[in-house]
DNA sequence: TCATCCATGTAAAAAGTTACATGATTTT
DNA sequence: AAAATCATGTAACTTTTTACATGGATGA
């Protein structure tokens, strides 16, 4: 499961609450979950249960006590083995927009144009926000000079997949009247 | 729940089997399920309890018996309803990949290198099977100018996605030396 | 005052995949 | 002789999301 790798990994920048790994994940496009609190305390206690993270709780008065977790050595070493070692999956697509247009048959010119906009629409607002959260995320990558390149290119690579996706509905566009 | 629509939508092309529409979900990549028994089978039900579609059993010696599925004008209806008026989802994806290189911070620019490979060999493989499963559908489609434009641009929509991926991995190789 | 933040966890439901079950026919 | 095709369906499982539960502090 490599929803577990994935908090491995951000427990690898620095030791962290499920709480702090719940926000990260709900503001990062390139963890594709919804950061939701089952898979996280869940995937916590596992790791924990595995010796791949160790935990201290922090007593607060006036807030709820923290339980603050720690990569341990050997989670380090499993995590390493797991980007060196898993085998790489090619990129997963859901564009419920190509089964709209696979079925667009009884729809004429007009309303095939009236749909691109549709989706071209909702992808420019996509781009927005995305754009937005990523500029917000910058303050924290760490400041090395290898990580901060890496992160530009995880950036460019979100938003280039939304740009290819423009160009190819003008290219549509274009087509469908000849 | 957006899978049924999918169905109907094969269903509008011709009456099928379930048996038919699982191979055609299998086959098509822009249908991005499985094409399982479990939800085809649940979902034509579904759809003939909604009212729209139909089903006649035939019977056939020496095979078993088929259930061919048929679109209603209700059915009709409502997918037109749908294609027209439903929110234009912008694409989602995910990229496994993405997250390793994102906690790839320990790892030296030889590792980054490999790992990279390794990902554009996948993508290029899954592009060479995506490549002849998309030919090979090119006969079912429908002789329409229209439909075959339509069906031309699903199939570069998928490819280009492949490819893109392609483009920003030369990139982040190129960039990551310097 | 009402919503949001902090913080952890559980319960239930939905969505999706794999495997099971059957059985004749055809292909390798 | 073994595997695949045709054809329908169910059962069990995994994965993922949504909602529930608690409760003080802070902000609009």
């Amino acid at each position: 499961m490599s929803f577990n790798y994935a908090i491995l990994g951000l427990l690898n920048t620095r030791p962290m609450t499920g709480y702090d790994l719940k926000k990260i994940i709900q503001k990062s496009s390139y963890l594709y979950w919804s950061g939701n609190n089952n898979q996280i305390y869940k995937g916590l206690l596992h790791l924990q249960n595995e010796g791949l993270v160790t935990s201290q709780t922090e007593h607060q008065e006036g807030s709820p006590s923290k339980k603050i977790y720690t990569i341990s050595e050997n989670g380090k070493q499993q995590l390493r083995k797991w980007i060196l070692e898993s085998p790489k999956e090619p990129p997963e697509f859901k564009k419920e927009f190509l089964i709209q247009l696979a079925c667009s048959g009884d729809l004429d010119f007009d309303e095939i144009i009236t749909i691109l906009n549709h989706y071209k629409e909702s992808i420019e607002m996509k781009i927005i926000m995305e754009t937005e959260l990523l500029r917000r995320q910058d303050g924290l990558s760490s400041a090395s000079k290898k990580e901060k390149f890496i992160w530009q290119m995880i950036k460019e690579n979100l938003i280039s997949t939304y740009e290819n996706e423009l160009d190819w509905i003008e290219k549509v566009k274009n087509g469908i009247g000849k």
